[in-house]
DNA sequence: AAGGTTTGGATTGTTGACAATTTAAGCTTA
DNA sequence: TAAGCTTAAATTGTCAACAATCCAAACCTT
C-alpha cells in the first residue's frame, strides 16, 4: 500500500510548469534573454529536461528561440495584445454558447455560487485588482471547460489565457469597472442557466469585447507604456 | 563566400517535421504506440533532439504522451472532429474580417489567381481529391496569414490545420462538392477584395459550416468508421 | 482453473561530457 | 579614428551511457 501517484510528474513537466508561472508572474520580463545554464540553476534542473520544457513553451508561443542564440520571453506589443482580444472574443463567444448547451446543471450551480464569492471579494477588498483578476480568470476557465469542448478548452487554457494572464499581472485589466464586470458575468451565467446559446454567445462576445476597449482606451491615454 | 543557411535547422527542428508529415500523411496511423527508439532508427536521429520534438507535438496536441509509458498519435473520436470544425468556423471568421482590413492588395491578386488555377485542377483532374484538399488548403492558408493577426494565423496554422490535414488524408473532406467550394471561395475572396469585413466573415463561416454538416452527413450515413 | 503476485525484460527519463556555432572583444589596416 | 577581419570565450546543440519505471509473461496460491 505505497503512495498512489495521482499525476506522475516527470522533471521536464517541472521545468514547464516552474518556467510557464515564472513567465507569466513576471519574474522573468518580456524580452529578456535568457541562459540554458541559469535557467538550470535557477530551478535546480539538467539541460535535458530543461530543452524539453523549452521546446514545449516555444511551440505554445512563450518563448522565442533563435538557434545557437538561445531563447527569450516572448514581449507582445500593444497591438498583439489587443489582438489576443479579438480571438478571445470568438472563441470565448463560441465556448459560452456550447456551455449552454452542455454545461451540466451542477456546473453551473457551482459557477453561480464563485459569482457570489467574487460580489464578497469586490465588496471588502476595494480595490484589491489581483484577487479580481483571478476571480475573473477563474469565471473564463469554468465556462471554457463547460463547453465540454476538449480542443476549443485546450486551446484557451493552454495558449490565450496565460498569454493574457502574463499581461494582466502589469496591467490590472479590469481594474476600472469591478461592478460592470460582474454584473456581465451574472448575465453570461443567466443565460448559460436558461440554455441559451445564442444569447450566452452574444453577451460573451460583448463582455469580452468592453475589455479590449478598456485596455485600448487606457493605451490611447498614454498611461501604459510598453 | 560559403553557403548562407537561409534558416538553420536544427536536428530538433529536422524531427518535428518529420514526424508532423509522418503524422498528417497517416504514416504514424492514430491510435499507433510508438517507441522512441523505434523513431530514432526511422528518422535518422538520436534521442535527445527527438524527444525535444516529441514535446513540441505534445504541446499542439499531435501526441499524447504517458510519462515511461510510451507516446502515442493522437486518435479524434468523430464527434471531436466536427468540434474542430465549430472552432474553424468562429476563428476563420475573425481571419476573413480581418483579412478584409488589412490584407494587401497584391496578396488578394495573387489569391485570386490561385483561384483560377484550383478551377482548372478541378476540371482537369476530376475526383483527384488529394490535390483539391491541397488547393483548399492553401486558400484558408493565405487568409489566415493575410489577417495579419500574428497569433490568429498561429493558431491556425500550428494547430488546427495540421489537425484537419491529418483527417482529409483519409476523409477526403471536400470531395463531394468541389464546385460548390470553389465558387464559395470566389465569394469571399470578391467580399475581402470589396473590403466588405462583415460580408467576408458572414459567407467564411457558411463555407466552413457546409463542411461541417458534409462531414456530419457522411457519418450519419455510417460511410466512415473510426 | 482463475486470480493475484513476482520477477525479468524492455522502454523511458536523466545525466554529464563533447562538438558546433554565435557573439563580442581585440587587433590590424586604411 | 573608424571599419573590417581574426580570434577566443561562452553558449547552444548533440551524443552515448546510466538509472528509474512500467509492462507482460510466468509462477504460485486458493
Amino acid at each position: 500500500m505505497a503512495d498512489v501517484p495521482v499525476s506522475v510528474m516527470t522533471r521536464a513537466d517541472e521545468a514547464f510548469d516552474c518556467l510557464q508561472t515564472a513567465i507569466v508572474k513576471g519574474e522573468l520580463a518580456p524580452g529578456e534573454k535568457i541562459g540554458e545554464v541559469e535557467l538550470c540553476a535557477r530551478f535546480d534542473l539538467t539541460r535535458g529536461p530543461l530543452r524539453e520544457a523549452l521546446g514545449r513553451l516555444e511551440s505554445r508561443g512563450l518563448l522565442v528561440r533563435r538557434p545557437h542564440a538561445g531563447v527569450k520571453v516572448v514581449s507582445v506589443s500593444a497591438e498583439e495584445l489587443l489582438e489576443l482580444y479579438r480571438i478571445r472574443e470568438v472563441m470565448e463567444g463560441l465556448a459560452a454558447r456550447q456551455a449552454a448547451e452542455r454545461m451540466p446543471e451542477d456546473e453551473i450551480r457551482a459557477l453561480q455560487s464563485t459569482l457570489d464569492s467574487h460580489e464578497h471579494l469586490i465588496e471588502q477588498a476595494k480595490g484589491q485588482a489581483y484577487y479580481q483578476a483571478e476571480g475573473d480568470y477563474d469565471f473564463h476557465h469554468r465556462i471554457a471547460t463547460g463547453s465540454r469542448n476538449t480542443k476549443l478548452a485546450q486551446m484557451l487554457l493552454g495558449d490565450l489565457y496565460y498569454m493574457v494572464r502574463m499581461y494582466r499581472y502589469r496591467l490590472s485589466t479590469s481594474a476600472g469597472r469591478p461592478h460592470m464586470a460582474l454584473e456581465e458575468h451574472r448575465r453570461i451565467v443567466e443565460a448559460i442557466a436558461r440554455r441559451d446559446g445564442e444569447l450566452a454567445e452574444f453577451l460573451m462576445k460583448r463582455h469580452i469585447n468592453a475589455a479590449r476597449c478598456n485596455i485600448e482606451k487606457k493605451f490611447q491615454e498614454g498611461l501604459l507604456t510598453f
